[in-house]
RNA sequence: GGCCCCGUAGCGCAGUUGGUUAGCGCGCCGCCCUGUCACGGCGGAGGCCGCGGGUUCGAGUCCCGUCGGGGUCGCCA
């Protein structure tokens, strides 16, 4: 090693050695005669003291220095309680630049960020090397390693096998678009990669593996978001013999295991929700629940009304706390806020502090419907009660919506809490309407689609046929603070079960043979019962991390559209590669339009 | 794909109802400084105001288009 210790690790025990450091020169207070240096690297920062002004001048920030010296006591009143180091120092009797800086494009040093202000995300992924020199990306990066061992720990304990799977492969039955690589062996021909490693790790199951992981990076080709990346990663689990609550109990495990990293106790057992109760009660399939403000169900309510917009399928109602004082301007942005989520708008009821029900719902209600709503919806005098009306999927999720907009801005989240949730019971299937209502590339032609995946268990073996719309399946998601932070399922293992589900998907035997002809094919022989769970690495890491995007969690992110900012990805072709790999070969036959 | 916001010095930002020489902080460069730790002092450099067009006597500022970034809904588990 060029450094004979470790610059954060010194202390006073080490006074009287002579020390060889090696680091970055974090910041440097010249006075002329003497200048002192806080030398960076891994472990931490230690001043350096530089009695030489001829070498210490031509020293930047940022330049890559060995320096070998003797540690000293600080004298008192020069102590630094601010540093690890701060007792000690390296007084330089020789110091060798490793490698010079060009001025930064940005400030690496904590105090300089604070001086000058947030970095621009842009100008940190464009020199992500740079930005992740600084203590908070460095931070994130080096937590989400110890995320992995702490996880890997935990299912090494429980004899699980570490197993890579391709990817380079076929499509995945997850339903986004795949990301293509052409074949140049086979013109017009194309790999896909992997949305997930869902088939391969079924096959290890029929393989005997019986415990399978993977951190698996996953790939799928859709419009970007805050929360998404085109490669992102999973915690990849499937266990063979087991039951869904087996698979929950050991995804509790590790959940606590990584809050334990932050210091954060995870109850467990975790609490669980049905599918359908989170619906009714949070408008949510992750429902947020470090705030109250549950959704109340009116329907029955208002079954006589004369007001012929909440005449309908479903009428719910979520409080706004204090919302009845709103001026009639904040009140029109809620609608506006309801028209950007595609509702009509947000009917809305003040409660005022007489009682006296106002807004321009009210004068449509009855006396009694006046009389007892407020009271229903428990909401109290200075209140503002939101309604949705319509059917019940969408009006729902306009309350769900507005349950969070209302935590937010009326600060009701506990933001120091950590709420974990499983949501079980999930639907087996969803109306097709619902799901490609944009030309989805969903698997299947039929009426129905499959909520989780088309291997998905129905809860009741003899009945999902019969009423498609309310089987249930055994399927989890579990929820971190309104986030769905890992999900998975109990697969169909039997061959006959499997049909019936594709019938129903409409699904055609050459259909699935196509698509998946090698997992059923497999099944054949003696696959055993099998079930599983991926957890959201990426969102995970985030959450423990404390930082809003992913991105900061990832070592080179995408930015926008796809792009990395540092490597220039994607890029052009010249027209050698294009011909070489293949990619305008005519395929000998096209296969059949999806849809 | 729809909607909203932002592009001004290396970085973070200001820039009035359109007005003459586009500012501030940090950083950078030079000189000085022997106990600082967000060191300090003096001096200096650095701008296609994203790009293209238009309105105007005059555009960083107003209009149209376009590119890039961010957010959100659609989409995506």
């Amino acid at each position: 090693m060029i450094r004979t210790h470790d610059a954060g690790a010194l202390r006073a025990e080490h006074v009287g050695q002579t020390v060889t450091l090696a680091g970055w020169v974090a910041r440097r207070r010249d006075h002329g005669g003497v200048a002192f240096i806080d030398l960076r690297e891994a472990s931490g920062v230690v001043q350096i003291v530089i009695r030489d002004e001829a070498v210490a001048h031509s020293l930047r920030s940022e330049f890559c220095l060995k320096v070998t010296g003797e540690v000293v006591t600080r004298k008192e009143g020069n102590q630094n309680p601010n540093l690890a180091t701060g007792e000690i120092e390296v007084v330089v009797s020789d110091l060798e630049v490793l490698s010079a800086a060009a001025p930064l494009p940005f400030p690496i040093d904590d105090a300089g960020t604070s001086k000058g202000g947030d970095v621009g995300e842009e100008a940190r992924l464009r020199h992500r090397y740079l930005d992740l020199r600084r203590s908070g990306p460095n931070n994130a990066i080096r937590l989400r390693s110890k995320v992995n061992k702490a996880a890997r720990d935990v299912l090494d304990r429980h004899d699980f096998v570490e197993i890579e799977t391709p990817t380079l492969t076929r499509s995945t039955p997850e339903g986004a678009r795949d990301f293509l690589v052409p074949a140049r062996l086979q013109p017009g021909s194309w790999y896909a990669l992997p949305q997930s490693p869902q088939l391969f790790k079924q096959l290890l199951m029929v393989a005997g593996m019986e415990r399978y992981f993977q951190i698996a990076r996953c790939y799928r080709d859709e419009d970007f978001r805050a929360d998404r990346q085109p490669e992102f990663t999973q915690l990849d689990i499937e266990m063979s013999f087991v039951e869904q609550d087996d698979v929950l109990t050991l995804a509790e495990e590790i959940l606590v295991a990584l809050w334990k990293l932050i210091g954060h106790e995870v109850p467990t057992p975790l609490p669980r929700m049905t599918y359908a109760e989170a619906m009714a009660r949070f408008g949510s399939d992750k429902p947020d629940l470090r705030m109250g403000q549950e959704l109340t169900e009116c329907t029955e309510f208002f079954s006589e009304t004369t007001f012929r917009v909440f005449q309908a399928d479903y009428v719910g109602a979520v409080v706004m706390p204090g919302g009845a004082s709103q001026p009639r301007k904040k009140l029109d942005a809620w609608q506006e806020w309801a028209k950007q989520r595609g509702a009509k708008g947000l009917a809305y009821v003040l409660v005022q502090d007489d009682g006296e029900l106002t807004g321009p719902v009210a004068k449509n209600l009855s006396d009694a419907e006046k009389a007892g709503i407020a009271e229903h919806v428990g909401a109290q005098p200075g209140d503002c009660i939101f309604f949705a009306a319509g059917p019940v999927k969408s009006s729902r999720a306009l309350l769900g919506a507005a349950r969070l907009e209302i935590g937010r801005r009326c600060e009701l989240i506990d933001e120091s809490a950590w709420a974990f949730l499983w949501v079980v019971d999930a639907p087996l299937f969803e109306p097709t309407s619902d799901a490609t209502a944009a030309g989805d590339v969903a698997v299947g032609a039929g009426a129905w689609t499959a909520v989780h995946h088309a291997f998905t268990s129905p809860k009741d073996l003899d009945t999902f046929t019969d009423d498609p719309g309310n089987a249930l399946a055994w399927a989890y998601d579990i929820v971190c603070n309104g986030n769905e932070i890992g999900g998975g399922s109990i697969r169909i293992h039997r061959e006959d079960i499997q049909k019936r589900v594709f019938e129903i998907m409409g699904i055609t035997p050459e259909e699935a043979d196509e698509k998946f002809g090698f997992l059923l094919e497999a099944f054949k022989f003696g696959a055993p019962p099998h079930g599983g769970i991926a957890f959201g690495w990426d969102r995970i890491v985030a959450l423990l991390a404390g930082t809003e995007s992913i991105r900061d969690v990832i070592a080179f992110p995408k930015s926008g559209g796809g792009f990395d900012p540092l490597t220039e990805a994607p890029a052009p072709i010249t027209p050698e590669q294009r011909k070489e790999a293949g990619v305008d070969a005519r395929p000998e036959k096209d296969l059949p339009k999806d849809e």
